[in-house]
DNA sequence: GTCTATACGTTGATAGAC
DNA sequence: GTCTATCAACGTATAGAC
């Protein structure tokens, strides 16, 4: 049983950690302030560094949060065998991400802007041997004839940069879009338009 | 004629803009402090401020700097009627902006990233007025049946975000690549990749 | 465990000598 | 026009009362 104080821990930390990706992603590492975290989270500032220590330590925390839900979301390219399913799953679900995580993508684009230094080492190691794993996969759909011949890495890249695009610009796509941000069914229609893209720019 | 002072003038700013792009490239806004760019300029502190006031007046000029350059760019989509050629043109000299300018881009990521609180009104009237313009003629295009039927606005948005990706996550292909820069023909492979996909989304 | 009050370092900006 | 010395404001972090 968790006693009284666990769940006050708990749920102390979901909202610190809630509030700590709301402000890093708006302001960047640097200009986000523990006075201005600790507002968002409505709690004093001496909790923060209570549960956390340090903001570097809370900005790791937020980032490993954010890296675990993007290995889950990647786990949909193995869903199917077949380049189209795959491609289309895969697509879907990261565009979905952009869309109900917004500021976390956001988060990322910083941290890898500027040179990726706390996430610097999960880039090397696990990023790099799930991207190799699914370069194989769509070398055997090259050599099966199933899709064009195209560069593998080069290929991931697109399907990274254009659906992160839609939540790391959000803001721009939004003022571009007459000031308004997409509806439920706009963004599903984007979303389709994105997977016929990528579906195509491979042959399919 | 210009006297001496002014010549020392010109040199110094020309110094301390590209000093300025490199730190808020690197360090963000609020991350960039007027001593790193003073140093990075090779310049004492005070000057900084003899010559731009404010940090955030530095910080408005450097952005005014890229999005001229980057209407210059823009205006390759233009230099052919035809869509094969007008998109590798388009295509080419976005990836070209990545490849010599990439601070520029990470910049500019940044900025929007955070809400584009500098940029926002540029984005609300020349930019927004160039993509209509652009969306016109892709639907022409369209109508004529050169390309295939596809949302223009999400087409240019995929050309923007994997150029731009070449460059803002710079450091993450670099890492991915084996830990090391891309050469040059390894760069024009990647832009002539990429130009094929940008036409295969489309039918061409 | 929680929070107020505060110490201490850093940073943007400037005064004033040269 | 240049630069050293300095200040006021802010931000991280903690001590210590509750």
């Amino acid at each position: 049983m968790k006693d009284q104080k666990e769940i006050v821990r708990e749920l102390n930390q979901k909202k610190i950690m809630e509030a700590a990706e709301f402000v890093f992603a708006q302001y960047g590492f640097k200009g986000a302030t523990t006075d201005k975290i600790s507002k968002q989270a409505e709690l004093p500032k001496a909790n923060i560094h209570y549960y956390y220590k340090t903001k570097e330590n809370l900005y790791r925390e937020v980032l490993e949060s954010i890296l675990n839900e993007w290995m889950d979301a990647a786990k949909a390219f193995d869903d199917f065998d077949e380049p189209r399913a795959a491609l289309t799953k895969y697509v879907e679900s990261k565009m979905s991400y952009s869309r109900t995580r917004p500021l976390a993508s956001k988060v990322w684009a910083n941290e890898i802007i500027h040179g990726a230094p706390v996430v610097g080492t999960f880039l090397e190691t696990t990023l790099k041997q799930w991207l190799e794993d699914r370069i194989k996969v769509i070398r055997g759909w090259i050599e099966s004839g199933k899709i064009n011949p195209v560069d593998p890495r080069a290929f991931i890249y697109l399907i990274w940069s254009v659906t992160q695009h839609y939540a790391d610009f959000e803001r721009q796509i939004e003022i571009l879009n007459q000031g308004e941000k997409f509806t439920d069914e706009e963004f599903e229609q984007k979303t389709q338009q994105v997977v016929q893209f990528v579906l195509a720019s491979v042959g399919l």
